[in-house]
DNA sequence: TTTAATATGCAACAATGTAGCATTTACTTT
DNA sequence: AAAGTAAATGCTACATTGTTGCATATTAAA
Protein backbone atom coordinates (compact mmCIF):
# COMPACT_ATOMS: atom_id res chain seq x y z
CA UNK A 1 0.00 0.00 0.00
CA UNK A 2 1.66 3.12 -0.73
CA UNK A 3 2.03 6.22 1.38
CA UNK A 4 -0.81 8.97 0.72
CA UNK A 5 0.32 12.21 -0.37
CA UNK A 6 0.09 15.47 1.47
CA UNK A 7 2.17 13.73 4.19
CA UNK A 8 3.92 16.80 4.92
CA UNK A 9 2.60 18.05 8.02
CA UNK A 10 3.13 14.37 9.46
CA UNK A 11 6.22 13.97 8.47
CA UNK A 12 7.35 16.80 10.29
CA UNK A 13 6.11 15.72 13.15
CA UNK A 14 7.70 12.36 13.19
CA UNK A 15 10.77 14.07 12.36
CA UNK A 16 10.36 16.43 15.41
CA UNK A 17 10.48 13.52 17.33
CA UNK A 18 13.28 11.57 16.19
CA UNK A 19 11.25 8.81 15.04
CA UNK A 20 11.68 6.91 11.19
CA UNK A 21 9.11 8.04 8.47
CA UNK A 22 7.25 4.54 7.78
CA UNK A 23 4.74 4.06 5.80
CA UNK A 24 2.50 2.45 9.04
CA UNK A 25 3.55 5.43 11.01
CA UNK A 26 2.19 7.75 8.56
CA UNK A 27 -0.73 5.85 7.51
CA UNK A 28 -1.76 6.20 11.62
CA UNK A 29 -1.26 9.71 11.53
CA UNK A 30 -3.38 10.49 8.94
CA UNK A 31 -6.22 8.45 9.67
CA UNK A 32 -6.48 9.88 13.11
CA UNK A 33 -5.95 13.46 11.44
CA UNK A 34 -9.07 12.54 9.48
CA UNK A 35 -11.85 12.53 11.82
CA UNK A 36 -13.33 15.15 14.46
CA UNK A 37 -13.76 12.32 17.14
CA UNK A 38 -11.29 9.79 18.50
CA UNK A 39 -10.47 6.31 16.69
CA UNK A 40 -11.14 3.19 18.63
CA UNK A 41 -8.20 0.69 18.53
CA UNK A 42 -10.60 -2.35 16.19
CA UNK A 43 -11.08 0.05 13.91
CA UNK A 44 -7.45 0.77 13.87
CA UNK A 45 -6.77 -2.45 13.60
CA UNK A 46 -9.56 -3.03 10.97
CA UNK A 47 -7.61 -0.43 8.56
CA UNK A 48 -4.11 -1.56 9.45
CA UNK A 49 -4.54 -5.15 8.62
CA UNK A 50 -1.62 -5.15 6.62
CA UNK A 51 0.54 -4.33 9.29
CA UNK A 52 1.50 -6.56 12.52
CA UNK A 53 -0.74 -5.75 15.28
CA UNK A 54 2.44 -5.81 17.71
CA UNK A 55 3.91 -3.13 15.86
CA UNK A 56 0.67 -0.78 15.52
CA UNK A 57 0.25 -1.23 19.59
CA UNK A 58 4.02 -0.02 18.75
CA UNK A 59 3.06 2.86 17.15
CA UNK A 60 0.31 3.59 18.93
CA UNK A 61 2.96 3.43 22.62
CA UNK A 62 5.43 5.45 20.78
CA UNK A 63 3.25 8.10 19.35
CA UNK A 64 1.26 8.16 23.61
CA UNK A 65 5.09 8.59 24.93
CA UNK A 66 6.34 11.24 22.66
CA UNK A 67 2.95 13.26 22.99
CA UNK A 68 1.75 12.82 19.58
CA UNK A 69 -1.64 11.42 20.16
CA UNK A 70 -3.62 10.32 23.48
CA UNK A 71 -5.56 7.65 24.73
CA UNK A 72 -8.94 7.85 26.04
CA UNK A 73 -11.47 5.03 26.99
CA UNK A 74 -14.67 4.89 26.13
CA UNK A 75 -17.60 3.51 28.30
CA UNK A 76 -16.99 0.01 27.64
CA UNK A 77 -13.62 0.56 28.71
CA UNK A 78 -12.32 0.47 24.43
CA UNK A 79 -8.98 2.36 23.69
CA UNK A 80 -9.54 5.28 21.42
CA UNK A 81 -6.67 7.22 20.04
CA UNK A 82 -6.73 10.99 19.03
CA UNK A 83 -4.16 13.37 18.05
CA UNK A 84 -3.27 15.82 20.62
CA UNK A 85 -2.91 19.50 20.50
CA UNK A 86 0.18 20.66 19.57
CA UNK A 87 1.19 22.22 23.19
CA UNK A 88 1.71 18.35 24.07
CA UNK A 89 5.33 17.90 25.12
CA UNK A 90 7.01 14.66 25.82
CA UNK A 91 5.55 12.42 28.54
CA UNK A 92 3.68 15.66 29.92
CA UNK A 93 0.51 16.00 28.11
CA UNK A 94 -1.69 19.10 28.36
CA UNK A 95 -5.14 17.61 27.72
CA UNK A 96 -7.81 19.00 29.91
CA UNK A 97 -9.73 19.70 27.62
CA UNK A 98 -13.83 17.33 27.57
CA UNK A 99 -14.66 14.12 26.01
CA UNK A 100 -17.75 13.15 24.42
CA UNK A 101 -18.78 9.75 24.41
CA UNK A 102 -21.97 9.29 22.18
CA UNK A 103 -24.29 6.30 23.80
CA UNK A 104 -25.75 5.35 20.05
CA UNK A 105 -22.54 5.57 17.92
CA UNK A 106 -20.13 5.38 20.43
CA UNK A 107 -17.64 7.79 18.98
CA UNK A 108 -15.54 9.83 21.29
CA UNK A 109 -15.27 13.76 20.23
CA UNK A 110 -12.52 15.95 21.71
CA UNK A 111 -14.24 19.20 22.68
CA UNK A 112 -11.22 21.24 23.19
CA UNK A 113 -12.58 24.89 23.36
CA UNK A 114 -14.52 25.00 26.38
CA UNK A 115 -14.63 26.75 29.61
CA UNK A 116 -13.38 24.64 32.18
CA UNK A 117 -14.19 24.24 35.89
CA UNK A 118 -12.09 25.17 38.72
CA UNK A 119 -11.87 22.68 41.15
CA UNK A 120 -11.54 22.51 44.67
CA UNK A 121 -10.42 18.78 46.18
CA UNK A 122 -10.54 17.91 49.46
CA UNK A 123 -7.58 18.38 51.81
CA UNK A 124 -4.75 16.37 50.63
CA UNK A 125 -5.75 15.46 47.31
CA UNK A 126 -3.04 16.97 44.62
CA UNK A 127 -4.31 17.43 41.40
CA UNK A 128 -1.69 17.09 38.09
CA UNK A 129 -4.56 16.35 35.12
CA UNK A 130 -8.16 16.31 34.91
CA UNK A 131 -10.37 15.61 32.16
CA UNK A 132 -14.13 15.40 31.60
CA UNK A 133 -16.07 13.15 30.21
CA UNK A 134 -19.67 13.64 29.05
CA UNK A 135 -22.16 10.79 28.06
CA UNK A 136 -24.91 11.40 25.56
CA UNK A 137 -26.29 12.01 22.34
CA UNK A 138 -23.87 13.48 19.42
CA UNK A 139 -25.24 15.78 17.13
CA UNK A 140 -25.39 13.02 14.06
CA UNK A 141 -26.78 10.82 16.28
CA UNK A 142 -29.35 13.18 17.35
CA UNK A 143 -30.71 14.08 13.71
CA UNK A 144 -30.76 10.38 12.71
CA UNK A 145 -33.38 10.06 15.29
CA UNK A 146 -35.76 13.01 14.73
CA UNK B 1 -15.46 -20.09 53.64
CA UNK B 2 -17.99 -19.24 55.77
CA UNK B 3 -20.35 -15.63 54.92
CA UNK B 4 -19.55 -12.68 57.27
CA UNK B 5 -21.48 -11.49 60.16
CA UNK B 6 -23.21 -8.01 59.97
CA UNK B 7 -24.24 -8.88 56.88
CA UNK B 8 -27.78 -7.26 57.40
CA UNK B 9 -27.13 -4.35 55.21
CA UNK B 10 -25.95 -6.41 52.04
CA UNK B 11 -28.69 -8.82 52.57
CA UNK B 12 -31.01 -5.83 52.28
CA UNK B 13 -29.94 -4.28 49.42
CA UNK B 14 -29.83 -7.57 47.52
CA UNK B 15 -33.42 -8.58 48.84
CA UNK B 16 -34.09 -5.02 47.22
CA UNK B 17 -33.04 -6.10 43.88
CA UNK B 18 -34.64 -9.66 43.71
CA UNK B 19 -30.79 -11.22 43.68
CA UNK B 20 -30.77 -14.34 45.52
CA UNK B 21 -28.33 -14.45 48.60
CA UNK B 22 -25.06 -15.99 48.28
CA UNK B 23 -22.02 -16.04 49.70
CA UNK B 24 -19.95 -14.86 46.63
CA UNK B 25 -22.38 -12.23 46.22
CA UNK B 26 -21.94 -10.78 49.77
CA UNK B 27 -18.10 -10.96 49.92
CA UNK B 28 -18.10 -8.79 46.77
CA UNK B 29 -20.56 -6.49 48.80
CA UNK B 30 -18.42 -6.19 51.69
CA UNK B 31 -14.88 -6.01 50.06
CA UNK B 32 -16.31 -3.00 48.17
CA UNK B 33 -18.04 -1.24 50.84
CA UNK B 34 -14.79 -1.76 53.39
CA UNK B 35 -12.75 0.59 51.27
CA UNK B 36 -12.41 4.14 50.44
CA UNK B 37 -11.30 4.03 47.35
CA UNK B 38 -12.78 1.65 44.01
CA UNK B 39 -12.01 -1.67 43.87
CA UNK B 40 -9.66 -2.85 41.12
CA UNK B 41 -11.00 -6.03 39.11
CA UNK B 42 -7.64 -8.18 39.73
CA UNK B 43 -7.71 -7.44 42.91
CA UNK B 44 -11.35 -8.34 43.69
CA UNK B 45 -10.24 -11.96 41.46
CA UNK B 46 -7.34 -11.84 44.04
CA UNK B 47 -9.67 -12.15 46.58
CA UNK B 48 -12.20 -14.42 45.98
CA UNK B 49 -10.11 -17.09 44.08
CA UNK B 50 -12.31 -19.67 45.33
CA UNK B 51 -15.40 -18.67 43.17
CA UNK B 52 -15.04 -18.82 39.26
CA UNK B 53 -13.90 -16.39 37.53
CA UNK B 54 -17.07 -16.21 35.07
CA UNK B 55 -19.33 -16.31 38.13
CA UNK B 56 -17.22 -13.21 39.51
CA UNK B 57 -18.06 -11.44 36.09
CA UNK B 58 -22.01 -12.24 36.23
CA UNK B 59 -22.32 -11.08 40.11
CA UNK B 60 -20.47 -7.76 38.82
CA UNK B 61 -22.45 -6.75 35.74
CA UNK B 62 -25.71 -8.05 37.52
CA UNK B 63 -24.93 -5.46 40.23
CA UNK B 64 -24.11 -2.83 37.96
CA UNK B 65 -27.68 -3.44 35.67
CA UNK B 66 -29.55 -3.09 38.86
CA UNK B 67 -27.77 -0.22 39.95
CA UNK B 68 -25.77 -1.69 43.28
CA UNK B 69 -22.50 -0.87 41.80
CA UNK B 70 -20.71 1.56 39.30
CA UNK B 71 -17.50 0.77 37.40
CA UNK B 72 -15.27 2.96 36.50
CA UNK B 73 -11.84 2.45 34.14
CA UNK B 74 -8.34 3.95 35.41
CA UNK B 75 -5.49 5.18 33.82
CA UNK B 76 -4.37 2.06 32.60
CA UNK B 77 -8.02 1.04 31.44
CA UNK B 78 -8.16 -1.65 33.87
CA UNK B 79 -11.97 -1.50 35.92
CA UNK B 80 -12.75 -0.40 38.86
CA UNK B 81 -16.10 -1.13 41.08
CA UNK B 82 -17.49 0.73 43.90
CA UNK B 83 -21.14 1.06 45.21
CA UNK B 84 -23.29 3.40 44.35
CA UNK B 85 -25.26 6.21 45.97
CA UNK B 86 -28.45 4.90 47.37
CA UNK B 87 -29.86 6.77 44.87
CA UNK B 88 -28.96 4.99 42.05
CA UNK B 89 -32.28 2.95 39.98
CA UNK B 90 -31.67 0.38 37.70
CA UNK B 91 -30.61 1.22 34.18
CA UNK B 92 -30.38 4.93 35.25
CA UNK B 93 -27.24 5.41 37.36
CA UNK B 94 -26.80 9.18 39.08
CA UNK B 95 -22.93 9.12 39.46
CA UNK B 96 -22.21 12.20 38.45
CA UNK B 97 -19.26 12.26 41.19
CA UNK B 98 -15.36 13.15 40.62
CA UNK B 99 -13.13 10.48 40.17
CA UNK B 100 -9.44 10.71 41.33
CA UNK B 101 -7.15 8.60 39.77
CA UNK B 102 -3.97 8.52 41.93
CA UNK B 103 -0.86 8.47 39.36
CA UNK B 104 1.12 6.75 42.18
CA UNK B 105 -0.78 4.12 43.88
CA UNK B 106 -3.65 3.82 41.00
CA UNK B 107 -6.87 4.21 43.49
CA UNK B 108 -9.39 5.35 42.59
CA UNK B 109 -11.46 7.52 45.33
CA UNK B 110 -15.27 8.35 44.42
CA UNK B 111 -15.54 12.18 45.75
CA UNK B 112 -19.27 12.48 45.97
CA UNK B 113 -20.07 15.81 47.89
CA UNK B 114 -18.41 18.65 45.16
CA UNK B 115 -19.90 21.01 43.43
CA UNK B 116 -20.13 20.22 39.85
CA UNK B 117 -19.51 22.48 36.84
CA UNK B 118 -22.27 23.97 33.97
CA UNK B 119 -21.44 22.70 31.25
CA UNK B 120 -22.09 24.39 27.94
CA UNK B 121 -21.65 21.79 24.95
CA UNK B 122 -21.48 23.05 21.43
CA UNK B 123 -24.46 22.95 20.03
CA UNK B 124 -26.14 19.74 19.44
CA UNK B 125 -24.87 17.58 21.77
CA UNK B 126 -27.34 16.39 24.59
CA UNK B 127 -25.38 15.29 27.56
CA UNK B 128 -27.12 12.45 29.70
CA UNK B 129 -24.92 11.96 32.47
CA UNK B 130 -20.81 12.90 32.79
CA UNK B 131 -17.87 12.46 34.94
CA UNK B 132 -15.26 14.11 35.80
CA UNK B 133 -12.16 12.25 36.27
CA UNK B 134 -9.08 13.99 38.17
CA UNK B 135 -5.42 12.19 37.95
CA UNK B 136 -3.19 13.59 40.74
CA UNK B 137 -1.66 12.61 44.39
CA UNK B 138 -3.75 11.30 46.59
CA UNK B 139 -3.43 12.02 50.55
CA UNK B 140 -1.79 8.85 51.72
CA UNK B 141 0.52 8.74 48.58
CA UNK B 142 0.84 12.53 49.47
CA UNK B 143 2.37 11.90 53.21
CA UNK B 144 4.49 9.23 52.27
CA UNK B 145 6.79 10.94 49.93
CA UNK B 146 7.03 14.17 52.66
C1' DT C 1 27.57 1.93 -0.42
C1' DT C 2 28.25 0.54 3.87
C1' DT C 3 26.84 0.89 8.52
C1' DA C 4 24.22 1.31 12.73
C1' DA C 5 20.17 2.18 14.85
C1' DT C 6 15.52 1.33 14.73
C1' DA C 7 11.09 -0.79 12.92
C1' DT C 8 8.77 -4.55 11.59
C1' DG C 9 6.89 -9.45 11.35
C1' DC C 10 6.22 -13.49 13.56
C1' DA C 11 5.25 -16.47 17.28
C1' DA C 12 4.28 -17.30 21.79
C1' DC C 13 2.10 -15.80 25.68
C1' DA C 14 -0.68 -13.33 29.58
C1' DA C 15 -4.78 -10.98 30.88
C1' DT C 16 -9.50 -9.82 30.37
C1' DG C 17 -14.07 -10.80 29.30
C1' DT C 18 -18.13 -13.79 27.35
C1' DA C 19 -21.20 -17.86 26.58
C1' DG C 20 -23.23 -22.67 26.69
C1' DC C 21 -24.46 -26.24 29.40
C1' DA C 22 -24.71 -29.42 33.32
C1' DT C 23 -25.09 -29.24 38.23
C1' DT C 24 -26.09 -27.14 42.57
C1' DT C 25 -28.24 -23.93 45.54
C1' DA C 26 -31.77 -20.58 47.42
C1' DC C 27 -36.22 -19.84 48.12
C1' DT C 28 -41.33 -20.87 47.49
C1' DT C 29 -45.23 -23.70 48.04
C1' DT C 30 -47.24 -27.23 49.69
C1' DA D 1 -40.21 -30.90 56.38
C1' DA D 2 -40.10 -32.15 51.56
C1' DA D 3 -40.60 -31.21 46.88
C1' DG D 4 -40.35 -28.20 43.08
C1' DT D 5 -38.57 -24.29 40.42
C1' DA D 6 -36.08 -20.47 39.18
C1' DA D 7 -31.71 -18.75 39.56
C1' DA D 8 -26.68 -19.06 40.49
C1' DT D 9 -22.56 -21.44 40.04
C1' DG D 10 -18.60 -24.17 38.02
C1' DC D 11 -16.50 -25.72 34.15
C1' DT D 12 -14.91 -25.49 29.54
C1' DA D 13 -14.09 -23.33 25.52
C1' DC D 14 -13.42 -19.30 23.21
C1' DA D 15 -12.74 -14.22 21.57
C1' DT D 16 -10.37 -10.00 22.27
C1' DT D 17 -6.79 -7.13 23.88
C1' DG D 18 -2.22 -6.23 24.86
C1' DT D 19 2.98 -7.51 25.64
C1' DT D 20 7.55 -9.51 24.63
C1' DG D 21 11.78 -11.88 22.41
C1' DC D 22 14.11 -12.52 18.55
C1' DA D 23 15.26 -12.74 13.61
C1' DT D 24 14.82 -9.93 9.54
C1' DA D 25 14.17 -5.74 7.02
C1' DT D 26 14.28 -0.84 6.53
C1' DT D 27 15.55 4.11 7.40
C1' DA D 28 18.73 7.49 7.47
C1' DA D 29 23.35 8.81 8.42
C1' DA D 30 28.48 8.40 7.45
Amino acid sequence: MPAKKNNYRFEEILDKHQLKKTDARLRVLSMLASKNFATSQPDLEEVMVDVDRGTLYRILNAFEEKGIIHKVFDLNGTANYALCNSDCEENHHHDEHLHFNCVQCNNVYCLNDLDLPDLNLPEGFKSLNFSLSVTGICPKCGKKSK
